[in-house]
DNA sequence: GCAATACTAAAGTCATCACTTAACGAAAAA
DNA sequence: TTTTTCGTTAAGTGATGACTTTAGTATTGC
């Protein structure tokens, strides 16, 4: 159950395009097909579908087809890569500031005047 | 106080590159010069000059230049926007599941055996 | 002053991105 | 059965990405 260092690249990619953000908010309130998400952007199907494709690519949705409507869905936990990440960043990062501030409030013993 | 659009696509479009991705752990545990940064990776410094011009760009770290070292630090809530973007996707996505569940748990008075 | 250091700027290469138009395939409607 | 509708494939374009090499420009150390 690992996911593939690979896959935050494809996530963040993914995430770095207006259109496929909106996307990605309009199947926050549920599924859609193709069409359907095509219609409120000014943009031929085929370059609906690539962005589609690339949100698939990421895992951030599912696709399903019956008879010629293909049903996008939002998959959950989607982001928890991304989430992961920005905690681990933080992790870092708050524990340098804890040492510094350890430092700082050291008794001055050892410092110069 | 608000955050362009545009820096959106600039904040996951940076961290959609494992060598940024890498530089900016490094960067969570203090600053370092440009060199130090470019020493762990197989890459000439122009190349890491251009990840660090574009960390900076998406305001996730802040560089000075003193003599002829320049110096790359951290900015302090640079993910913000990343979490706020997520926070908001997970609320609408709640908001349905809540609307979801109330309905499958609502008194089955209207609906046929 | 002179050389080494730390970066920067210019130019070029090859891949990928975000689209487009045009043509086709298969399911559904008339 | 013919025509829509919904989607897909293929091919192409212009812009950007992730580098490289080469050639600078300021500092700094000797």
């Amino acid at each position: 159950m690992n996911l593939a260092p690979g896959n935050l690249d494809a996530l963040f990619l993914a995430l770095a395009d207006p259109t496929r953000r909106a996307i990605l908010t309009r199947l926050a309130h549920g599924p859609t097909t193709v069409s359907d998400l095509a219609q409120p952007f000014d943009m031929t199907l085929p370059g609906v579908m690539d962005h589609v494709r690339k949100l698939e690519a990421a895992s951030l949705v599912a696709t399903t087809k019956e008879g010629r409507v293909r049903t996008v869905t939002l998959v959950a936990d989607n982001y928890a890569p991304v989430r992961i990440w920005l905690d681990e960043q933080r992790d870092i990062w708050e524990a340098r500031l804890d040492r510094l501030e350890a430092f700082a409030l050291k008794p001055n013993r050892d410092r110069k005047t």
